[in-house]
DNA sequence: CTGAAAGCGCTTACAG
DNA sequence: CTGAAAGCGCTTACAG
């Protein structure tokens, strides 16, 4: 009926050779000789040969692609998200013979992720992806993993680095929208401090960054009174200091109208405007679903937030690496813009997050 | 290594029986004796076998299955994008054999439409996909299509009809969010007139619903002054007919702060305002990336649009009904919410449409 | 009602 | 440097 695509034998028939030897040329694995690699690429080209990759996963099942995975584990409601975009990339990818490695760190600090790289490594996988913590970090993870293995960058990059590709938002353009949804919320004009925890960090910066240049720029009739960094390691240290430290910004007065937290502790910024019995005055700008986002955005206490889908971000990650690895040349941007969502309490019960995404990955 | 997957082999030697067989059960065509029925069954049961779609989809190339999509072509910029979710799916889904048969008709008319479902049903199409047209033609379209033949509705639903699911907003919480939004661009307080294209369909009533019960609820500070059907069936029609009324909605005066436009005529609503020189004293709230929203927002003639997604609906819809009739027998939710987002002049650049999702569906 | 066999398009030893 | 053959896990006629 149609015409059909070619197969790998239409071009051995037509080079006259073995598909064996096509094969070969493929992969361009083995030596084949410069008459019959001409003769075979001239046929891939004149039919416009695509290998079929079912066939190819179905053939190549006993040879299995490992893919590592360093994930910290800190911000709980943040990164055990993820775990579930991984899941869903394994149980998408398992067909093709595709196994994922999980290592996790249990703070943000770099010795213990380049433990945790060096232990995926011993598996022996094809490859690796990760998320940066810190700016230095470049030379640090490049001599740590070694050059045949392809990795990339999800959520924060590491600009300078053998990084194959990046996924990730627009910092800087998440700034400019978080001062938009503060002015939105504010309006006629609000007060505003930041709160900025793991603030060393680039993007972290970016999202400062556009937040001012947006309330400069556009003249929004927004005040900041503070940038305040939030300082933490581990899961713990990073609550209470955003905690401790937005109930001091109330207390000390400045007629406070609104904070803005520039990652995804924005709930526990929250807990100390309900403290303050502030809900409705202090408008809470953030990151991020964390577990209570719902209940807290129909109260009140948070305004809106911008979610990045960070499960999304290392579903598509898995499956960009994966085609990689396994020589599907299309031409890979190396610098991947994800969608954010806006989340208000108008919109919560209609976006999928993580873990309510049982059509969202396809 | 690790435990295999048990394959169609194991089961068979399992129970005693030929692999064909157990394929016998596996798609229950062709009469199996009771005993061995049972054994089968009980062999795939403590297993936990699951057939391996790899090497189903590689095995029954030959079987084509063929999946029909019935789209109306008026407002072109919503239905033009939908091509591009179709052809995405096209992608995905040609190297397991499937062929996607699409019909168009060029005017929202049950009439056009019936043909093109008949037509796509000429070609034996294992499935169809359609968006309905009119609220009451659940029994016409039923009784257009063979019971055998399932299909499956996208982005406005045909409740009562015998179709297998649905995907689409929820367009009750969709209008309440556009109240919110409303709202926000016209703080402190706003005078909006509704404009309602397809008025007729219970999809646009529940938008509207949602939005004037959300400004009851809430006490939004919204007066809405009037809600205008507006009439036509083809593109041109719907163009002019919205502009005209637009332009009379601003001259008739009532201090006019902003439009709610329930569909994705908005742009042609924002002409209106630009004409007039009324760009940021009214707003405009709507429906739908079309081609002119980045330079809408980006002069304040369009505040804010929800999006629908509705490519991504599409090749979900397709990638769903691909494997209801492969028998994959995934209990399957027959209505699905679809995400929206929210765009606006902040966002628009990292906002994944039709056009722009190289990525977008992973 | 049941099974042996060929085939889907590719990959992988193996023998030359 | 090259090719014949077996195999990935399933489906599909075909013969009983």
């Amino acid at each position: 009926m149609e015409n059909q695509q070619p197969t790998i034998k239409d071009i051995a028939k037509m080079a006259g050779v073995s598909i064996a030897t096509v094969d070969r040329v493929l992969h361009n694995r083995g030596k084949v000789s410069k008459k019959n690699l001409d003769l075979i690429s001239a046929a891939i080209e004149t039919l416009s040969y695509k290998p079929n990759q079912i066939a190819r996963a179905l053939s190549s099942r006993k040879s299995n692609i490992k893919i590592g995975l360093v994930l910290p584990q800190v911000e709980s409601d943040f990164w055990g998200e993820i775990i579930e975009g991984v899941q869903a990339a394994q149980a998408h990818l398992s067909p093709f013979g595709v196994e994922l490695i999980t290592e996790f760190s249990y703070s943000y600090d770099l010795d213990e992720q380049l433990k945790s790289i060096n232990q995926v490594l011993k598996m022996n996988v094809n490859g690796l992806i990760m998320t940066p913590l810190y700016d230095g970090s470049s030379d640090i993870v490049d001599r740590c993993i070694p050059k045949e293995v392809p990795y990339a960058t999800v959520i924060d990059d590491m600009p300078g680095s053998r990084r194959l590709f990046h996924i990730g938002p627009d910092d800087f353009a998440i700034g400019n929208l978080a001062a938009r949804l503060t002015e939105l919320y504010c309006r006629p004009r609000g007060n505003v401090v930041i709160l900025s925890p793991n603030n060393s960090l680039i993007e972290t910066q970016q999202r400062i960054s556009g937040f001012v240049s947006k309330v400069k720029q556009e003249q929004l009739a927004l005040n900041i009174l503070q940038i305040i960094p939030i300082p933490g390691k581990t899961e713990k240290c990073m609550y209470q200091n955003i905690y401790i430290t937005a109930l001091e910004c109330i207390k000390n007065g400045h007629n406070l109208d609104a904070f803005y937290v520039t990652n995804g502790l924005t709930q526990w910024c929250a807990d100390a405007v309900v403290e303050s019995g502030l809900v409705g005055k202090v408008k809470v700008i953030g990151h991020e679903y964390t577990s209570k986002l719902p209940q807290y955005l129909q109260s009140g206490a948070i305004s809106a937030v911008i979610y990045q889908k960070p499960a999304m971000q290392f579903y598509k990650a898995i499956n960009l690496l994966y085609e990689y690895i396994i020589g599907d040349q299309r031409s890979l941007n190396d610098n991947i813009i994800t969608e954010c969502n806006i989340i208000i309490k108008e919109n919560i019960s209609f976006v999928h997050n993580g873990g309510n995404s049982q059509y969202g990955y396809c």
